[in-house]
DNA sequence: CTCTCTGCAAAGCCTTTGCACGGCA
DNA sequence: TGCCGTGCAAAGGCTTTGCAGAGAG
C-alpha cells in the first residue's frame, strides 16, 4: 500500500487521523440511514454521539449511563436497537470478552486488529500483527480451511503498577 | 525436556498416546476428588465415562443427551456441576466459541491450542503454532503486558465441500 | 449417622421482542 | 397523516442456586 502523503495535515492515506476516520463514520451512518430509511431521533442522535465521543470497547450500560446523564429518558432497548444499527451499518464491532458482556468499539477502516487485556485494571489495547495474521492464513491452508474471520485475545496484565490499578478504569 | 521413549510402547514422554493421556487425566481426577472430600457417585461417574470417551468440545445439552441414553435419570444441574468439578480438577477445559453455549473439551498435559471453527460443518479443529505463541509473548511484552492465557480462534470453512456438510454433525 | 449430592424448579443475567403510544418526515 | 421509533415490561436462552429428599462413606 502507497504512503501518499497528505500536503494539508502531513496524514498519510495509509493512517488517516482519528477525527478523518470519525468523519468518514459518520458519512458511512448517514448514507446507510438514507439508504434503510431510518430515521434520525433524538435517542439515535444522542446514542451515536456518545459512541463517537467515547473510546470504544464500552458494554451497553455505560453507554447507557453516559447517554442518561444528559437524557436521562432513554430507554434499555433504544440502546441495544441502536448500537445493532451502528454494527449493521458498519461504524461499529460488537466484541465479546471474557465477561458475558457485549461490548462495541468504533470500527476502523479497512484494517483488522485484535486486542489485549488487562485483567488487573480492565484495560482494553489494541494491536494488529502481520506476521501472526500471515501465519493464521498458512496454518488454516494446510489444515484445508478458508478463513472468514479469527478472534485473538491476549490476557495478562501491565507489568508497571503505576498503570495498572483496579480504581483506574 | 527429554525425549525419553517408553521401551514398551514406543511412544515418547513428550507425545503420550491418547490412551494413556486419559489414563493419567483419570488419575488426576481421582486425586483431586480425594483432596476434596468429594464423592464418586453414579451419576458423577456417568458424566465422566461419557465425557472422557467423547472428542471433546461437547455442550452441556450434548453431554447430557448422551447420559441419558444410559441413565435418564440424570438431571440438568448434576451435569453443570460435575462438568464444573471436571474443569476444577484440571481435566477439562471450559470454552465459549461464537454460540453462547458453553463447551467442554478433554484437557492436553503440558501444552496449550487453540481452535479452528467450520462455521458450515460446526467440525471444530484443534491447532498448535509455537510461531504464533512466540510472537503473541513478544508483541505483549513490547507493550508492557505479562501474559497469562489467550484465546484464539480461526472461523471459516473447510475447502472440500466433500467434507463439509451441515448434516455431518 | 452425617454430610455431600441430586433433581427439580426458581432465580439470575444479559439480550431480544411485543405492543401501544409518541414523534419524524 | 402514515409509519417508524421508543419505552416499558415480559419473554427468551443459558447458567446458577436453594432446598428437601436420597445416598455415599
Amino acid at each position: 500500500m502507497g504512503q501518499a502523503t497528505n500536503s494539508k495535515t502531513g496524514q498519510s492515506k495509509a493512517a488517516p487521523s482519528k477525527g478523518a476516520e470519525l468523519a468518514e463514520l459518520r458519512r458511512r451512518l448517514e448514507s446507510y440511514m438514507d439508504s434503510e430509511g431510518l430515521r434520525s431521533t433524538e435517542q439515535r442522535r444522542a446514542v451515536t454521539e456518545e459512541f463517537f465521543r467515547s473510546k470504544g470497547h464500552l458494554t451497553i450500560d455505560d453507554l447507557l449511563a453516559q447517554v442518561r446523564k444528559e437524557n436521562p429518558k432513554v430507554g434499555y432497548a433504544t440502546v441495544y436497537r441502536t448500537l445493532k444499527m451502528l454494527a449493521d451499518s458498519g461504524v461499529a464491532n460488537e466484541r465479546h470478552f471474557n465477561d458475558g458482556l457485549s461490548r462495541y468499539e468504533i470500527a476502523h477502516l479497512g484494517h483488522h486488529h485484535d486486542h489485549l487485556i488487562c485483567t488487573e485494571c480492565d484495560a482494553i489495547l489494541e494491536f494488529e500483527d502481520e506476521e501472526i495474521e500471515r501465519l493464521q492464513e498458512e496454518l488454516a491452508r494446510k489444515k484445508g480451511f478458508q478463513l472468514t474471520r479469527h478472534k485473538h485475545e491476549l490476557y495478562g496484565h501491565c507489568i508497571s503498577p503505576k498503570y495498572c490499578r483496579k480504581d483506574k478504569k
